[in-house]
DNA sequence: ACCTGCACTAAATAGCGCTCGTTACACT
DNA sequence: AGTGTAACGAGCGCTATTTAGTGCAGGT
């Protein structure tokens, strides 16, 4: 069991922008600082995800809970630079997600440096002195988990949920063959 | 000229170090 | 009572991971 914290999506619009009179013409939802960041940011309402639009037309969104939540988003943006005529309802080129972050407990407490070991250390990271997790990389897996003593993981790096939960899965049944907590 | 790394954003995880505020105690 | 110092807790920022995007600096 898996729960999804963030999700990032990206997508193009088919033009490109003078983000600063973008910007100007969104008002309180946009900031814009082009010596700070080339990319103009988007807030639609104060806890919303974020959107960065890029100058070529490109644009990202971080900070969604849900996929849902990240297409909603995607909706809302197309309709807030429609309004003012910045884009044409069909500009919208694409939009895909790209990473999701998920949490889950994978058991109780952990001995980490054994299950570096168990894990194979080829595959695992284990540094405590510079992060207390253990970094965890499976070549069959597009995605990277992190591993805590607590039993707590966080897994990134894949663009569905379903991997993630097969990672998930894999873990808390090398876990249980391992029998280290 | 080309490649790499960094600037930034979101989110969870946990441990360490630092700063800041509050409280307690000693001394004048 | 007022002031100075010490101790402690809370909060924050950093460490690491991932991913997209652009632009700039620096190195090869």
């Amino acid at each position: 069991m898996v729960e999804l914290v963030n999700v990032v999506g990206s997508g193009s619009f088919d033009r490109e922008f003078d983000l600063s009179v973008v910007a100007e013409d969104l008002g309180s939802l946009a900031e814009f600082d082009e010596e700070k960041y080339p990319g103009m940011y988007v807030r639609l309402s104060e806890d919303s995800p974020l959107a960065t639009i890029y100058r070529t037309g490109k644009f990202i969104v971080t900070g969604a809970d849900s996929i849902d939540e990240l297409y909603d988003v995607r909706e809302e943006l197309v309709d807030v630079l429609t309004g003012p005529g910045i884009i044409l309802e069909d500009d919208l080129e694409w939009f895909s997600v790209q990473n999701l972050v998920c949490t889950t407990v994978l058991s109780s407490d952990l001995k980490l440096n054994a299950l570096a070991i168990g894990l194979g250390l080829e595959q695992t990271e284990y540094e405590p002195e510079q992060f207390p997790g253990l970094i965890y990389r499976n070549p069959d897996f597009e995605c990277v988990a992190l591993i805590f003593s607590t039993g707590k993981a966080v897994i990134t790096g894949s663009s569905d949920l379903e991997e993630a939960e097969a990672v998930a899965s894999f873990l808390e049944e090398k876990l249980s063959r391992l029998q280290l907590n």
